[in-house]
RNA sequence: CGCGGGGUGGAGCAGCCCGGUAGCUCGCGAGGCUCAUAACCUCGAGGUCACAGGUUCGAAUCCUGUCCCCGCAA
C-alpha cells in the first residue's frame, strides 16, 4: 500500500526503453547527505548501475577563525567522482528547486542530510524520495536515532528505508535491517556499522523502484517515538542517575556533545572533564552521588545514584584524552571530593 | 581578526603574577627489604623549560612575533 503511484511510474520508466527487457532502465538519482552515515550508501550508488547526477549537501562553515573547516566526507567523495555539488542554504527555496529540476531527477536518495524537504521540493523528483534512517522505524523518528537508542540502553537497533512523505520519518517502510548492539559500542562505532548495513539496502530499493516492484508497509504510528536533536546540555552528568545509565550516556553522546562533569576541587575553580571510557563497578557504596570513592593506583571511582562508576579515561578542559592514571599523576584528586555541576 | 586554556626530562602536572643555578606524582635503571609482589626503602639516568627575537649582570619566569594542541562558541 502507498506505492500504487510509484509502481505505475516505475513501470513507465521501464517501458520507455525496452518493454520486454528484464533489466529496467537506470534511474536518474540525486543524493542528499552530509554526515559520514551517508557515505557507504553514496559509494554504493556510485558503484551501481544507476546514474548519480549530483550531491546535495549542507553548506560547510568554518568552525574556527582562520582555520579551514574539515572537508565533509560526502563532499570529498563527490569531488573524487567529478560530481556536481549543490549546497544551498535552504533546499526549499524556488531557486534551489529550479537547480534540482534542471537535473531532471527520477529519485532523491537522502541520508543524514540536515534539512527537511518540503512537499514542493520532494515533488521535483519524478518518484519522490527515499530516506535511509538509523533506527527501526517507527522507533526513534528524528535527528539523532542512533544516539538515543544507545542512551536508552537498547540492545537491538537497525536501519530503515522509507518512502519520504511530508511528515518527517513517517513514510511507508520499504526495507528494514536489524542488528544487535554491543554493550561496549559507542555512537561513532554504531553509526559506522549501521551505515554499512544500510548501503546495500538502499541500492536494493533503488533497483526495485526501477523495476517497479516495490512493496511498502505503513508505519504503526502508535509505536512511534521521537529522537530529537541532541543539545549541549544532554552531556551534563547527573550523578544521581544509575551507573549503567551514565555509561549509556557516555556511549551515546559521541562524538558530540560528549559527556562531561566537573571536578569540584578545593581551593581552585571547578575543572571541567569530559569522560571517555567508563566501567560500571560491581560493588556499591553508601556515599552520596558524585563522591569520589577511590582515586589511587590509576583508578578513579565515583559513586552514582545506584552503583559505582569507574572512570577509565577522561579529558580535562584544554587537554587531550588521557587515562585515569595519567590524570591522577598530575591532579591530586582525594577520596571524599565531589564531581558534579559547579 | 569570535572568546578562553595550554606547550617544563618517557607520562601527567607545579613553578611564571613578586626574574637569580628545575620540582612533584608516576614511569624507567641499579641495589635493598620480603616467601613474594603492581607494595615498601635507597641510589641513579634522563630536560634545547614549543620556536625566534628583545629587555636584563642574569629569563621557564618580563616584552614582541611565530608554530602547534585543546575547550567554548557556530
Amino acid at each position: 500500500m502507498g506505492n500504487a503511484e510509484w509502481g505505475m511510474d516505475a513501470d513507465r520508466a521501464a517501458s520507455d526503453s525496452s518493454p520486454q527487457s528484464p533489466v529496467p532502465s537506470p534511474l536518474r538519482l540525486v543524493v542528499m547527505g552530509t554526515g559520514p552515515f551517508a557515505v557507504p550508501m553514496f559509494r554504493g550508488l556510485l558503484a551501481g548501475r544507476h546514474r548519480v547526477l549530483a550531491l546535495v549537501t549542507r553548506l560547510a562553515r568554518s568552525s574556527r577563525a582562520g582555520v579551514k573547516p574539515p572537508p565533509s566526507p560526502m563532499r570529498a567523495v563527490a569531488e573524487g567522482h567529478g560530481l556536481p555539488v549543490l549546497d544551498p542554504e535552504s533546499i526549499n527555496t524556488p531557486v534551489a528547486r529550479e537547480a534540482l529540476a534542471a537535473l531532471a531527477p527520477d529519485l532523491f536518495v537522502v541520508a543524514d542530510y540536515g534539512q527537511i524537504l518540503s512537499p514542493e521540493t520532494l515533488a521535483v523528483a519524478r518518484l519522490g524520495g527515499i530516506n535511509l534512517h538509523g533506527s527501526i522505524l517507527p522507533k526513534y523518528r528524528g535527528a539523532a536515532p542512533i544516539n538515543w537508542a544507545l542512551y536508552h540502553g537498547d540492545t537491538e537497533t537497525g536501519v530503515t528505508v522509507i518512502h519520504m512523505t511530508p511528515r518527517v520519518d513517517a513514510g511507508p517502510i520499504v526495507a528494514i535491517a536489524r542488528t544487535p548492539i554491543d554493550p561496549e559500542e559507542d555512537a561513532v562505532a554504531l553509526e559506522q556499522r549501521l551505515a554499512q548495513l544500510g548501503a546495500p539496502l538502499v541500492s536494493q530499493v533503488v533497483d526495485q523502484l526501477a523495476a517497479g516492484q516495490v512493496e511498502s508497509l505503513p508505519q504503526d504510528a502508535s509505536q512511534a517515538c521521537g529522537a530529537r536533536r541532541l543539545r549541549k546540555t544532554d552531556g551534563e552528568i547527573d550523578w544521581s542517575r544509575s551507573a549503567p545509565e551514565i555509561k549509556n550516556q557516555v556511549r551515546a553522546l559521541e562524538p558530540w556533545p560528549r559527556t562531561s562533569t566537573h571536578w569540584l576541587r578545593q581551593h581552585a575553580t571547578p575543572l571541567r572533564v569530559i569522560l571517555g571510557h567508563v566501567t560500571v563497578e560491581a560493588r556499591t557504596s553508601d556515599s552520596p552521588p558524585g563522591t569520589v570513592v577511590a582515586a589511587s593506583s590509576g583508578r578513579l571511582v565515583i559513586a552514582t545514584g545506584t552503583g559505582l562508576l569507574a572512570i577509565d579515561q577522561l579529558q580535562p578542559a584544554g587537554k587531550r584524552m588521557m587515562s585515569a592514571g595519567e590524570f591522577l599523576n598530575g591532579h591530586p584528586v582525594a577520596t571524599g571530593e565531589r564531581f558534579g555541576s559547579p
